[in-house]
DNA sequence: CTGTCCCTGATT
DNA sequence: AATCAGGGACAG
């Protein structure tokens, strides 16, 4: 699913189609809650709009557009943006839940899980936005106002430092993966980061937080960059929907050492992968290497 | 803090 | 036909 590193690899991607122009049309499905702003006020608010920068920040992108407002978008938990052509006559999909080849995507035509199409004046892709489950998120701010869901959010992941989660940690008596999945503690990390990183921290997924010591937060920031960063260069986790915007898979489900590999050797002992359900989320570690 | 809900496709 | 997966907002 997207994490920081996915909602990265996409930003990387799109930014070169995406800066510099102007949005001339846009297409979306019905009214629904993946709309924070109504598909009719966003066509109002978009349209002629010229895209100055695309960031990131936590999970969420950012576009800034020539008129200082801003558009959010969140690619939740099967959320794909893409960057294609208009060409093919019908959506190829390939075997199950496998989303598109790189064929398919660059002549890509929307389904009925694409829910926002954007059309620029200048030469180039357009942009689809496509979510079967419909857990992503677009929103138009104007200029000025922020978003409420930004303001909560903590450092983000990758700039974030040991101290920061020690303190955050102190508090909490839940097991330090709730903490980690918190987006107002680190923003970015999501299920398969957190598992990642505590594995290379040899930290237990249910460690209470208050009970996990100044040098292993330490190890867990670290940790967690590392394999953030990693994953940023191998095109992030294909492991559910997610791919790049080019339609291609990214690589670094081929690297993981405990996400979904319940019951498989650990790669340090060999001992079987446990998993535990923690804050409603499936949680990946070794009994034996993590304490 | 925990539980519920949103959604749809895969799995049981 | 029922259950599961899960990010994050929200209710309790």
């Amino acid at each position: 699913m997207p994490e920081l590193p996915e909602v990265e690899v996409t930003r990387r991607k799109l930014s070169p189609v995406l800066v510099g122009r102007t949005i001339t049309s846009v297409e979306t499905t019905r009214k629904s809650y993946f709309f924070i702003t109504p598909p009719q006020q966003l066509k109002q608010r978009l349209l002629d709009r010229r895209v100055e920068a695309l960031d990131r920040v936590g999970k969420y992108l950012l576009a800034r557009l020539d008129d200082e407002s801003t558009l959010l978008l969140h690619l939740g938990m099967t959320g794909q943006l893409f960057a294609a052509g208009a060409l093919s006559p019908r959506l190829l999909l390939a075997k199950g839940k496998r989303a598109l080849t790189p064929e398919v995507a660059r002549t890509f035509s929307p389904d009925a899980h694409t829910h926002l199409i954007l059309g620029f004046r200048e030469a180039g892709p357009l942009i689809y936005f496509r979510d079967v489950r419909k857990f992503g998120k677009v929103e138009w701010a104007a200029p000025g106002s922020e978003f409420t869901r930004v303001k909560k959010l903590g450092p983000d992941a990758l700039a974030a430092t040991g101290v920061q989660l020690f303190e955050a940690a102190q508090a909490r008596s839940t097991p330090v993966k709730s903490l980690l999945l918190d987006q107002g503690v680190l923003a970015g990390v999501g299920n398969i980061y957190a598992d990642e990183a505590l594995f290379l921290a040899k930290v237990r997924v249910d460690r209470r937080a208050n009970r996990v010591t100044r040098a292993e937060c330490d190890a867990i920031v670290r940790a967690a960059q590392k394999v953030m960063r990693r994953s940023i260069v191998t095109g992030g986790s294909s492991i559910s929907d997610y791919v790049q915007p080019d339609g291609t898979d990214g690589g670094y489900q081929n690297e993981r050492r405990v996400y979904a590999r319940t019951g498989e050797p650990c790669k340090t002992c060999r001992t079987p992968i446990e998993r535990l359900v923690i804050a409603q989320r499936s949680s990946h570690f070794c009994p034996r290497c993590q304490k």
